[in-house]
DNA sequence: GCAAAAGTGTTGGGGATACACCCATGG
DNA sequence: CCATGGGTGTATCCCCAACACTTTTGC
């Protein structure tokens, strides 16, 4: 077969799509922006980028990424493909596969003000609006990788402050499983995990309550996984 | 943005390969073939196909597998899709995004037979030979996510006949998770999830032994499985 | 008679769950 | 003084892991 008998085949379009994942305090949230472009124009979707046949899918998830919130430190975020959504007619302009990528990142408060803006919005998990294409599918299949991740590794200390209390770390495990749990059981599950740093310091939260601060030991983790430790939930 | 502004983007094209796992009674096995075109004609690679603007994906999958080992029952095989491997330099045709399935197949005697062709090989699940393209990239993908499937769904009962012994399935789940088991333990646990119907026949296996013959009760599964019930391992 | 494979119970420990009260603070 | 949220310990249960011998049969 040569590149003439199958010019055929070379009539296809790349997007990337990025469900960017962040945690307010209280909700997970999804980000989601207003289209500028036909088809859809002014609909919600998520952020996309189409790839160029000479330019490789993880630069363009990357590159989507940090023009979508560009202020927020993305170094540390963790990101990984999802499936290739690929219906025939998802895209008026021709056949356009989309590949998915979702990403964990730390809301700043940068990241908040956006959504003073009128073209993005932080969407709860729970309350996603009717999005372009077949973008609400891309995130329903996100939204159970999330969870499944959660429940295998400590990626929600990616979503949280590098110092955070253990009540945030609770409401967002229950935010994420969509489960409540004992808080003393909660506390000792953790606790016995080895993987908390006790800073020693207190935060003033809501209503004048002081708190513990906690730091995620990542070294500590690394070592432990590659002995073939497994963080469960 | 139009059609017309976005044509330089239109000039992808989609492959699908299949990884195909099935179960020889001893190791787990993957179908590799040779391919009879350029580039790389002669090596080794998964059962792979183009994909036209206006074919689907799945479909694509199902056609390749069923082209492949034709005269299997691939009707309860399980099936489903990883990632999109998109490396820009993968495929010398040309920008080739191949999106990568796999799937769980009882093997037959018509599928032992395949390997009698010279075209085509059952490789070991240990002993993968050097790929064309990046297929060998694809198989570790579908080896870790086969690993994890194993460890939460019943997919191995797939991978054996319907009726089967306990040892088969132990060996099975051996190989799959790369790990021994205590013949009792697994017993009990396998057991514990009353799972298995009894059908209280008997099979000669090797060396003259006799061994009791047991079936997947998958009506039971989804049942249970509706109700949140995990399988796990 | 011995090698090979099927089959079968008990025990101990660790992690998960269930459960309730005290204290400090702001209003 | 009360509402709010942070913080703490114990008893029970179940699942998991460790462990060894008998039986049958082919060679």
């Amino acid at each position: 077969m040569t590149r003439e008998d199958i010019k055929d085949y070379f009539n296809v379009a790349i997007s990337v799509s990025m469900v960017i994942f962040a945690f307010d305090g209280e909700k997970i949230r999804i980000l989601v922006q207003r289209r500028k472009e036909e088809p859809f124009t002014g609909a919600w979707q998520l952020p996309s980028r189409y790839v160029l046949p000479s330019e490789s899918l993880e630069l363009n998830a990357k590159i989507l990424l940090e023009e979508t919130i560009p202020m927020t430190e993305t170094i540390d975020s963790y990101s990984e493909q999802l499936n290739a959504f690929g219906k025939v007619y998802r895209n008026p302009l021709g056949r356009v596969v989309n590949v998915g990528f979702y990403c964990i990142v730390k809301m700043t408060d940068e990241d908040r003000r956006l959504a003073e803006r009128k073209d993005m919005m932080w969407a709860a998990y729970t309350e996603i609006p009717d999005l372009a294409f077949d973008h609400n599918e891309i995130i329903d299949y996100a939204k159970q990788r999330l969870k499944r991740r959660f429940k295998r590794r400590p990626v929600g200390f990616s979503l949280l402050p590098k110092e955070f209390t253990l009540t945030q770390l609770q409401t967002l495990y229950e935010g994420a499983l969509n489960k409540k749990f004992d808080k003393r059981n909660f506390r000792k599950k953790v606790f016995n995990s080895a993987l908390l740093i006790d800073l020693d310091k207190t935060i003033e939260t809501s209503y004048g309550k002081v708190s513990k601060l906690y730091r995620f030991d990542e070294d500590k983790y690394e070592k432990m996984s590659l002995k073939g430790y497994d963080f469960l939930f």
